[in-house]
RNA sequence: GGAGAGGUGGCAGAGCGGUUGAAUGCGACGGUCUCGAAAACCGUUAUACCUUAACGGGUAUCGAGGGUUCGAAUCCCUCCCUCUCCGCCA
């Protein structure tokens, strides 16, 4: 969410924003509606004001024993206008949300302009592209003949966009996630396990709801519970409506947890392998800082990803996403693409994000400074890893001529020494 | 699932329907005293919104939302949450 504020005071400079993102919203409404509200509340807080000297007044009297029967009469009327005020306030306060409430976050002037991801632009590349005296096979050949990955199977079980992790697969994954929750608790990340099912207002609070309700799955039954689709939503809202001592910003978190997304709209998109299923599971890592931090955050946080890759071996490259990818919450977004030489073609494997103070002031999340001074935070967060597309990229970078897989050297202490699959 | 108790300021804890934003205590901050500290004493001690060039002024907030009333922390209704006991369960 934006200020109202900012919405109200640059306006112009929002309108571009939106244009940028390819974006429309109903502004003029939003204007419309906030120009009313002020006005109606100077009216119901002149009455107010009103009717607190009278009731003092007719205090007063009372304690007296006098006669107040006439200011009771004018209290009564003055009354039924709050009472009336006060509902078309309530009304506007509603509709407000209800429109403030699908308004993006601005990109930062950083991102190139343009309205998908061909714009987007490619800041670094790190690593070797490994050289094969083979023709190099995509994960899901490699993984299905060692047999530690089984698609069909988990077609019958459950349904497409799902799999089976078997053996040495499974232990992979096991490996990966106790490799990167170390290498982040030793970078000052907290490690948490949050819950995997949320409620509408955490939602909100990180802006998959209200718009994005179709990516989700939803729970039957009389609550609104969802499955996450992201651990970024229970992470972020542990300190939803909550004060934070500056001093302590800023904070950060670790958290490894499955993932959930109907992916609703991508049909015929990935359908093959582990790149896009309704279930996977990741390590995430979420920032709380400052305000004036947030930046230099932004690229500590971006490079704690990349600091995986490196460690694992596997070439990738960072792009900053052009306005028109951006996601909605986000002012800006590197995406780190993994290289996967079985598919020739970089994918993406992390998504680092600064929401400045957007999902702040939706969740409410404020610091207070040792002298008082208070303020929404800004939050961050990416995925630093994906366990599913970081199998698939060292299933492809370390495939051998004879089918078997190596395993890169810093997860064999994870694995009881073993050095290869197959 | 059944039975009960309770939600008030940073914390603890008062609060006959009428100067109660809220007693009191603790904590925190500032000051006096001291070489310094402790103790003692004095003072300060919420947030949000509206308004104002500013000083300031106003409104709201005692779990949430409705209602009664000229006036609600206080009365009524609904909901939420927490705790205890029983049952069931990994």
């Amino acid at each position: 969410m934006l200020s109202r504020e900012y919405l109200r005071e640059h306006t112009d400079e929002y309108r571009q924003a939106l244009k940028k993102r390819g974006a429309s919203v109903d502004l003029e409404r939003f204007l419309e509606l906030d120009a009313e509200r002020r006005k109606t509340i100077v009216a119901v807080e002149a009455l107010k004001n009103q009717r607190n000297t009278a009731s003092q007044e007719i205090a007063a009297l009372k304690k007296s024993k006098q006669d107040a029967s006439a200011q009771i009469d004018a209290m009564k009327r003055v009354g039924d206008e709050i009472k009336e005020l006060d509902a078309r306030l309530g009304q506007i306060e509603i509709d407000l949300a209800n429109l403030e409430l699908y308004f993006p976050n601005a990109p930062h002037e950083s991102l190139p302009v343009g309205p998908d991801e061909t714009h987007n632009r490619v800041e670094r590349t790190w690593g070797d592209k490994p050289a094969f005296g083979f023709t190099p096979k995509p994960h899901w050949e490699i993984g299905e003949a060692l047999g530690i990955l089984d698609f069909e199977r988990a077609t019958k079980v459950s349904g497409p966009r799902f799999a089976f992790l078997f053996g040495a697969g499974a232990k992979l994954n096991r490996a990966l996630i106790s490799f990167m929750l170390d290498r982040h608790e030793s970078n000052g990340y907290i490690e948490v396990v949050p819950p995997d099912i949320v409620n509408a207002d955490s939602l909100r609070g990180t802006g998959q709801l209200p718009k994005f309700e179709e990516d989700l799955f939803k729970l039957q039954g009389e609550r609104a519970y969802y499955l996450i689709p992201t651990a970024e939503v229970p992470v972020t809202n542990i300190h939803r409506d909550e004060t934070l001592d500056a001093s302590a910003l800023t904070r950060k978190y670790a958290a490894y947890t499955p993932c959930f997304r109907s992916e609703a709209g991508s049909y015929g998109k990935d359908t093959r392998g582990l790149i896009r299923h309704h279930q996977f599971e990741k390590v995430e890592i979420v920032k709380f800082t400052m305000p004036d931090r947030s930046w230099d955050e932004h690229e500590t946080l971006t490079n704690d990803a990349e600091a995986l890759l490196q460690a694992l071996g596997l070439p990738y490259r960072v792009v900053t996403l052009s306005t028109g990818d951006l996601s909605f919450s986000s002012a800006k977004t590197y995406d780190i693409e993994v290289w996967l030489p079985g598919q020739e073609t970089y994918r993406e494997i992390s998504s680092c994000s600064n929401y400045l103070d957007f999902q702040a002031r939706r969740a409410n999340i404020r610091y207070r400074t040792a002298d008082k001074k208070g303020g929404f935070v800004h939050t961050l967060n990416g995925s630093a890893l994906p366990l599913g597309r970081t199998i698939v990229a060292i299933l492809e970078n370390y495939q051998q001529a004879d089918g078997s897989v190596v395993i890169p050297k810093v997860l064999r202490p994870y694995m009881k020494g073993v050095e290869k699959i197959g």
